[in-house]
RNA sequence: CGGGGCGUGGCCUAGUGGCUAAGGCGCCGCGUUUGGGACGCGGAGAUCGCUGGUUCGAGUCCAGUCGCCCCGACCA
């Protein structure tokens, strides 16, 4: 893509209302923009970076045996009603009413839809286990969205649900999502902790989430660096109380020495064992081998699409902009020429070409009536692998210059050797 | 939901009752520039969030309302 033709422009102020440097970066950079408190648009650069995340999540979940399926945003009552979530919930589950004044809900996760699914297709014990994805938005009433893409009120989400006829059935899916959800955060280059949670209100037997370690996070955490809980669970709500003598002495029983760090994190997936609870209020049976019948035991397995794109961007990133890892960049090469010279803008039209033709997908800031350090800035706030400079400087030598935006130093490559060394 | 802050061209800001709402960025035209956010000249673009009120006079004061941000509570 040319950046004359993108639907982007970037920003060299930021905006007032920002606080996290991933809202500042992703706003400035013409990654996304806001339609209001909670609701933000993909742009051309951030819906590339969404696609890539949700293609590795695919990739990952495929290897484990998942299908996927989709299933709608707008959901009658009925089911809602079933599992009695349409009142335990509370406000957070938006609620509406069409034209005949039925009751409507947005989903919030798709539990309930997944189960009524369920009940077409799960009968016997032969049926058992099933393992199914989508990849959908879910819609929240959020009393606070906050910190751009860190929460919003719509957001895309990874629900991934397993059935399985009893707790050790149960016990191999959700091994399964917990070594693919390892997999995926690896392969977009964060690093999680994986912390034992409380179930909430989705009930069930047990509960883990990922949590990226970050300031920004909204999530209160206390490691030892090898094992790591929720601080409530430790009974510390805030980072002051951690000295406390009652403190100690929880922190003392869960880890069995004091030496521990109180922290912040962003929690970027979580997976549960719901155990019966939908299979049973919203009655999802099978039969086993003696005819006799159970409810199916489930999980639910998510990630949260637009908040790992904000954790990401928190996790790297420099005083310039955004430092993508070459897995979810929206392209791998900024190439850029500075100058007006016919035979710079020609060798880089060139090299254009040829890194497309070789399959490398290359942004280009051909504008002419950008100055160099448009340019150069506009690249390092963008955050792409590799910048490639074509200039009179470079072309005098028959070569251009190639810098990885994560390294200090640059270097010279001859042009025809442009395409190999950019390959991956 | 409780507390706080802010709404002035697309963006960042100035303007605390009185002349035609000012500047920077960005945008358009012409020219000069091109390795780290260039320069000159000339332009376009604002019913100052909205409604009502006080006043001879309101961007400015008052009330209401809408919106956005931050802290907290909440958070499948």
């Amino acid at each position: 893509m040319r950046y004359s033709k993108s639907f982007t422009k970037t920003t060299k102020e930021k905006p007032k209302e920002v606080e996290l440097v991933s809202h500042e970066y992703l706003l400035r950079s013409g990654f996304i923009t806001p339609l209001g408190a909670g609701f933000y648009t993909y742009l051309p650069l951030g819906f590339r970076v969404l696609k890539k995340i949700r293609n590795i999540i695919e990739e990952e979940l495929a290897n484990i045996g998942v299908e996927e399926m989709s299933m709608p945003v707008v959901q009658p009552a009925r089911i809602w009603k079933e599992s009695g979530r349409w009142l335990e919930v509370g406000p957070e589950l938006w609620k509406f009413q069409n034209r005949s004044e039925e009751d409507f809900a947005l989903a919030m996760t798709h539990e309930e839809a997944v189960t009524d699914a369920a009940k077409q297709i799960i009968f016997s014990y032969k049926d058992l286990p099933k393992i199914v994805n989508q990849i959908q938005i879910k819609v929240r009433d959020e009393a606070r969205p906050r910190g751009g893409l860190l929460r919003l009120r719509e957001f895309l989400m990874q629900d991934g649900y397993s059935f399985d006829k009893d707790e050790a059935g149960l016990d191999k899916s959700y091994n399964l999502f917990m070594e693919a959800y390892k997999k995926i955060f690896a392969r977009v280059g964060i690093k999680t902790a994986i912390i034992e949670s409380d179930t909430g209100a989705m009930g069930g037997s047990g509960a883990h989430e990922f949590m990226m370690i970050a300031k920004s996070g909204e999530d209160k955490i206390i490691s030892d660096g090898k094992r790591t809980v929720n601080a409530e669970k430790v009974g510390i709500a805030r980072e002051e109380d951690i000295d406390s003598a009652p403190a100690r002495a929880k922190i003392k029983e869960f880890f069995g020495h004091n030496n521990v760090e109180f922290m912040r994190g962003i929690e970027v997936g979580n997976i549960f064992k719901l155990g019966t609870k939908y299979s049973t209020s919203m009655k999802l049976q099978y039969v086993d081998e003696k005819n006799k019948l159970h409810p199916v035991v489930m999980g639910s397995y998510g990630i949260g699409l637009d908040r790992l794109i904000a954790s990401i961007v928190e996790a790297s990133h420099d005083d310039k902009g955004i430092i993508w890892p070459a897995s979810v960049a929206p392209y791998r090469v900024h190439l850029i020429h500075l100058g007006d010279n016919y035979k710079v803008i020609d060798a880089a039209t060139k090299i254009y070409d040829e890194l497309w033709a070789a399959g490398i997908e290359t942004f280009y800031d051909d504008r002419d009536e950008a100055s160099a350090g448009d340019k150069l800035n506009d690249a390092d706030l963008i955050g792409l692998p590799y910048r490639l400079v074509v200039s009179e400087k470079t072309i005098a030598k028959n070569s251009a210059e190639i810098k990885a935006r994560d390294k200090k130093t640059a270097s010279n490559i001859k042009l025809d050797e442009v395409v190999k060394t950019l390959r991956e």
